[in-house]
DNA sequence: CACCAATTCAAACGACTGTTTTAAACATAC
DNA sequence: GTATGTTTAAAACAGTCGTTTGAATTGGTG
């Protein structure tokens, strides 16, 4: 039997992605989730945790995920090249759509929506509790590209970090105009999969020349 | 004298971008700009097209320079390069901040948050108005990559939209951590300049490999 | 069975929202 | 001057918001 406290999980998920936090109203959450509207505020104590619940449980997964391709890594002999140290997110963002429905897509919106949030509490708690996994990923990037320097990662990260979000944030709306602007039609994959190459070879220029 | 029609569009432009679309009344707005709250509804017909007039300011003002830069790219003689296409952005978005207060921030964040839009009204605004200049763009960028299908080429747009809206629209909080890691300070201007030519290696990659 | 805690429920709270209304003030033309 | 159309002013409208309340209901324990 799935719990009241899930049920309302699930449908903020949708609608919060869907239409945004602002947008999206306690009495819909409930509605479509066929609770009580005082549920809310009883299991979560107030809109603002609920949305930091929201990004928790994706959050939670995909750290998980990026830290256990990032131990595989480890392993390798070989010199790691920036295209490897991207690959660890590939699977991972892949997962999200296993573990809920459009899950890549979810989360990519609440983490765009997060960024975009006034007083970035949402950013802040991320930064406290996933921070190391971020650093680690970090560190196998700059062995990589030994030759660029921590601020410049910095700033490519960033760049980066936005392709993601707004490509497979809005996947939906994209991927229609491709279709009718191209008649073919393209999964989430393989987005990432034409994202991945880009970005790997945005990393390994050299911006000096050397 | 400046009118009170300015007023609103200079104060709403403000709050859109700090706040969101929905998170700023027009009372926010109309106590700042410290004129009448029903002049909001008298000038501009709804707060829908009032979000619709800030955004037109800024999209009339760049397209209008990105427009200029692209005569001056259709008089070279050499081969046109991806780079030299992606160069057409950089005075279009710097003129931003001499037309408004932080204009790149600024337009960049109500950009992103159209975009995130529930109903697009925005951006079906923006593709009737603006659609001659995007396809120009679109049309010089096809030239300096031959080999870049179209298809490919409508994905790599996108993911570097998403890089210019997320680093440019954020580029506040993301200055500020990079001060206190690197110590070491960076203007929007050097944002761009980054942002160029690590896009410009990302264009001119080819995922066949010919 | 009774007991207690956890949960759900309907209803109401005060605050805030975009918009409309009606009247007053203003400018410009005749 | 009066008349005309534009702009501002204060107030009220109907509706939604997140949250709280207090009673009803449930589930498990002695």
């Amino acid at each position: 039997m799935i719990s009241t406290k899930e049920k309302i999980l699930n449908e903020a998920e949708k609608l919060f992605a869907e239409q945004g936090f602002a947008e999206t109203s306690l009495r819909m959450i409930t509605a479509k989730a066929d609770v009580n509207l005082a549920s809310v505020n009883y299991h979560f104590g107030s809109k603002k945790t609920l949305i930091q619940a929201v990004f928790e449980r994706f959050m939670d997964r995909i750290t998980n995920d990026i830290s256990h391709e990032m131990e595989q890594l480890a392993l390798k002999e070989e010199p790691i090249e920036v295209a490897d140290v991207l690959q660890t997110l590939k699977q991972p963002i892949k997962n999200l759509d296993k573990f809920r429905p459009d899950g890549a897509g979810v989360f990519m919106n609440l983490l765009g929506r997060s960024y975009a949030e006034t007083q970035g509490h949402i950013r802040r708690f991320a930064m406290d509790k996933y921070s190391h996994v971020f650093n680690r990923f970090v560190g196998f990037l700059q062995i990589s590209s030994p030759h660029c320097e921590p601020s410049e990662m910095f700033w490519r990260l960033h760049f980066m970090l936005g392709s993601f979000i707004f490509s497979l944030a809005g996947h939906k709306a994209l991927q229609e105009i491709a279709e009718s602007d191209f008649q073919q039609s393209v999964s989430i994959d393989q987005i990432i999969d034409k994202l991945i190459p880009f970005m790997s070879a945005a990393f390994s220029h050299n911006e000096a020349g050397f």
